[in-house]
DNA sequence: ACCGTGACGGCGG
DNA sequence: GCCGCCGCCACGG
């Protein structure tokens, strides 16, 4: 078992559990926080072997705003995100630009 | 160390 | 906008 803290594993984990509430981060942000961008799906069988409970791990989603998987439950994945105010459109974020973690807000400048 | 697996990511049709 | 194919990395036996 990958308990080192400073594993690649261990990395995930950390940042994963930085995740705040109402927000999301894609496997392959939460990857690349981690170290690697490029292990956007190690991170996905580090999801699934979850060492660690009480994770936001339902935070965790794929890229464009899918949700998913989730043991197979995507339903109860969009149903945890909606608690915390995340849209959920099915197997989509609605509002994925605006609760992306690692997302910064756009600039308010006209000129775009 | 090698092979197979998987809660992924990007592109083409 | 959805489906399918290939590439990527780390984990487990």
């Amino acid at each position: 078992m990958t308990r080192s803290p400073d594993g690649f594993t261990g990395r995930v984990l950390r940042v994963v559990e930085r995740i705040p509430p109402g927000r999301v981060a894609t496997y392959g942000d939460v990857a690349a926080l981690a170290g690697n961008a490029r292990a956007a799906r190690a991170v996905g069988a580090i999801m699934r072997t979850a060492p660690r409970q009480g994770l936001p791990y339902h935070r965790v989603v794929a890229s464009g705003g899918l949700l998913g998987g989730y043991g197979g439950r995507s339903t109860m994945k969009a149903d945890l995100l909606r608690a915390e105010g995340v849209q959920v459109r099915g197997t989509r974020i609605v509002n994925f630009r605006a609760c992306r973690w690692n997302a910064r807000p756009a600039r308010p400048t006209s000129a775009g």
